[in-house]
DNA sequence: CGCTCTGTTGAGCCGCATCAACACCAGTGG
DNA sequence: CCACTGGTGTTGATGCGGCTCAACAGAGCG
């Protein structure tokens, strides 16, 4: 039913073939090899969603169930598809519920920057619904499923509940939150500190959705979308996956990251998760669907 | 009645004095020199605030009305003393009408980034009545002025009424997708890009709330504070503005900006301001305040 | 007066980019 | 069956952008 062999845009040292100016956000996506490893249970509805909401203590059950009865269309998208474009004024608002996408922007160089990664429980546009018009685009990198809302039927919940919009309101400052930290990795930390900062802060969040094994998660990602998404160039990006592996940090084959010394990865990392807002702390080492 | 020579924290390359760990919003401050220009009419009450909802067709009059009952008593903060703090539990919501502030971060090697600069209109800690607890400090850089409201107040007015919510909601986009646009800098823009589209947005910013005198405007920031905003050195900042200077691109001097070719500075950072929502599109080379 | 903060410039070096080549794999079409 | 292609990962060689270290000048302040 997926066409999975799309060819994808060469995000990396990409020259001339791309669209310019603008933001993106897209499925990022990789074809399904043989033997890929997909040990993560579907999310039906939004149950992601309602496990982030859970471990921040944040949403009632009046919300939720507002929220399950708004997002009850689902659609899908294949990897390299866009699942919302710049300067569009989308006529609903997207919940993304399985797969991993990023919103990213094209410099007139043809230099790609992945500014943010979407993960299932984050939504795709909020801004749109808001502001009126996508600041960006979104790729799908792998197969994603979202949950959609009629914006209409989306906007008027929201001028009915003020709950519902402080609930969503969290989830633009917890963006917010993310993209500060990444500010702060591209300027003050070092590569091997930026790239261990980036899986830390992804395994978390992939954790609390329930959508981690352990130290392993999936994470669909070439190299070069890797580099897009930390500002380095693919071989230097390779290179510091190869002193991580040698290092005993991490494993990374088959769209599956393992963290295998979390402790060192976080102190290289300096990682603190105390701004993705979660009360409810994950220990390190320990993921929730272990406990 | 204010000091203005209280010891700021040294920026740049500051190793071991300063806190760590933590994000910070600071007002960004420097002394008053004799010759130091201050063109700018003061700011009464949240005008610059309205401006900005003005020029985003945004704000209906009762929201307005609502916004100046609730921001009524009035705080000062001396240049380089901290308008919130890391972890606090903030008593009030804060509007910044005068002066201009940074939140920032310090990593424990101690190095510095500034996460983003605050200029009249924004809001100092929307993102602690939500959540609850500050996640950065800021900074005065100047000396500041801010609105407070209660945040009991403010929590309850939120709960009274979806539009408001909605506004300030959308000034927490706008942040958002102010971060996303210095992602996008730090990781593939070339360090003069990157400063050229530093100043091109504050400039922006600053025009949209009234605040700029046709293309020169205050900003109270040193060349330490600029490295940290911008992720270089303050050497490599200095010969930057050296290399912007002798281009004749802009004069920098006194905490006043000046563009002298603002489309060529806009070309170099390949800037485009229509991620900052104004509706009303100011003109390259025009500002509000001569129209 | 010395002290601190700021701006400025030079010298030297390193982290990371760039360029290039090659290996591997999955598709694809003859 | 094969050659061929395009996407991805890997590695070496080389060079540059921006960092680091260091020194100095000017201004404001105690």
């Amino acid at each position: 039913m997926f066409q999975f062999s799309i060819p994808r845009w060469r995000l990396s040292n990409a020259k001339a073939e791309a669209p310019r100016n603008s933001y993106c956000v897209f499925a990022l996506g990789r074809r399904p090899s043989g033997n890929m490893i997909r040990p993560f249970a579907r999310c039906r509805l939004p149950t992601a969603l309602l496990a982030k909401f859970r471990a921040r203590n944040a949403a009632g059950l009046a919300v939720a169930d507002l929220i399950k009865q708004l997002f009850s269309r689902e659609r899908s998208f294949a990897a390299g598809t866009d699942l919302a474009r710049q300067f569009s004024q989308p006529a609903n608002c997207a919940l993304l519920i399985e797969g991993v996408a990023a919103q990213y922007r094209i410099l007139s160089n043809g230099r790609r920057q992945i500014t943010s990664i979407l993960v299932p429980g984050d939504f795709v546009n909020l801004h749109s619904m808001i502001v009126g018009q996508e600041p960006y685009s979104v790729l799908a990198l792998d197969m994603c499923r979202v949950l959609v809302a009629e914006a209409e039927q989306f906007r008027s919940a929201l001028s009915n509940s003020t709950e519902l919009g402080r609930i969503l309101w969290m989830e633009t400052l917890t963006e917010a939150a993310i993209q500060r930290e990444s500010i702060v990795s591209m300027g003050r930390r070092t590569a091997l500190g930026h790239l261990a900062h980036f899986i830390c802060e992804l395994h978390e969040r992939v954790s609390m959705v329930g959508k981690a094994a352990g130290n392993s998660f999936q994470l669909p990602l070439t190299q070069s979308d890797l580099a897009d998404a930390l500002g380095l160039s693919v071989v230097h990006v390779n290179r510091l996956l190869k002193t991580m592996r040698s290092d005993g940090l991490l494993s990374w084959s088959n769209s599956v990251v393992s963290i295998l010394n979390e402790y060192k990865l976080r102190e290289i990392a300096e990682f603190d998760p105390s701004y993705l807002g979660f009360r409810q702390v994950r220990q390190a080492g320990v993921s929730f669907s272990e406990a």
